[in-house]
DNA sequence: AAAGGGAGCAACCGCACCTTG
DNA sequence: CCAAGGTGCGGTTGCTCCCTT
């Protein structure tokens, strides 16, 4: 049998884009809509595979992405959602609005594992990596798990509402690694979430501004910066009735509404 | 100032799932 | 119901930039 290739892949271009080719496809794509990918490249006039243009659009082109790195509530919000979604990054970037799968794939992989991995936490289990010496850790992570260097995970204290909004289509896979059920953030047994619940209230951390607030009595409180990890129901209804956050989810009054700002920033392409 | 190495990111590849006829 | 096409996703690669020596 065999698939047929996505395009032929005679006289197909490969590699970075060029600004020329940019602009073929943002104009193709504000003039006529996202269509099939597959035709885009012929309509549009680009030597491209199909696929390769979706990819440069959803990662790159769209105009709701937002440039940059990470903020800390954002980071916090992807390391929590991680321990419950696994690596599911399209799932994940779903929850963070500008941010695309491939973008937060690359955060994790650069930046995130490393302070978890730093820290004594297993960026794949989330668990504190107790007893494991030849991982490449560095030899001092149980002294870093104890002394609160841990606590720069971050404590996700607003769980409730984030659970609220789990996809429903994260459960039952049938591989019987259903890591919803035994990272739910509820769950006091989860060992991430209970070591940075006890480090919480060190003030040495460089993360406390957003993990914890304290109040001038002393007291400790989410700090406001929490409120924005967003409660998706109330303060993204749109997204939280896209399954997705891809260009599909952009219909034609997307394209109506494109403002100058967006056309602005597609110029400085 | 130049070379080497590492980090970060954009893009590609191939598989899996979904849709359609 | 099945086969084939279309699309999405996650893993991986490779290029570029920056820092260190």
């Amino acid at each position: 049998m065999g698939r047929q290739p996505c395009c032929d892949k005679l006289g197909v271009k490969k590699g970075p884009w060029t600004s020329e080719e940019d602009k073929k496809l943002i104009n193709f794509i504000i003039t006529n809509g996202q269509c099939c990918w597959r035709a885009l490249p012929k309509l549009a006039g680009l030597r491209r595979c199909g696929k390769s243009c979706r990819l440069r659009w959803t990662n790159y082109l769209r105009p709701d992405l937002k440039r940059g790195l990470l903020s800390q509530a954002e980071e916090q919000l992807v390391i929590d959602l991680h321990s419950r979604l696994g690596n599911r990054w399209s799932k994940i970037a779903a929850r963070l609005p500008g941010r695309t799968d491939n973008e937060i794939k690359n955060h994790w992989n650069t930046h995130i594992k490393k302070k978890l991995l730093k820290m004594g936490i297993d960026p794949i289990t989330h668990e504190p990596i107790i007893g494991k010496e030849d991982q490449g850790l560095p030899n001092d992570h149980d002294h870093m798990i104890n002394s609160g260097e841990a606590k720069r995970v971050a404590v996700i204290s607003a769980s409730d509402e984030i659970n609220s909004c789990s996809p429903p289509d994260h459960v039952g896979s049938g591989s019987g690694t259903d890591e919803s059920s035994h990272h739910d953030l509820t769950d006091v047994h989860d060992p991430l979430m209970s070591c940075l619940s006890a480090l919480e209230n060190d003030p040495t951390s460089s993360w406390d501004l957003f993990l914890v607030g304290h109040d001038e009595d002393g007291s400790t409180k989410n700090n406001t910066n929490m409120n924005v990890l967003p409660i998706w129901d109330e303060s993204f209804p749109l997204l939280s009735d896209c399954e997705d956050f891809g260009v599909h989810d952009f219909g034609i009054d997307f394209f109506n509404n494109i403002d100058g700002n967006m056309i602005e920033s597609w110029n400085h392409l």
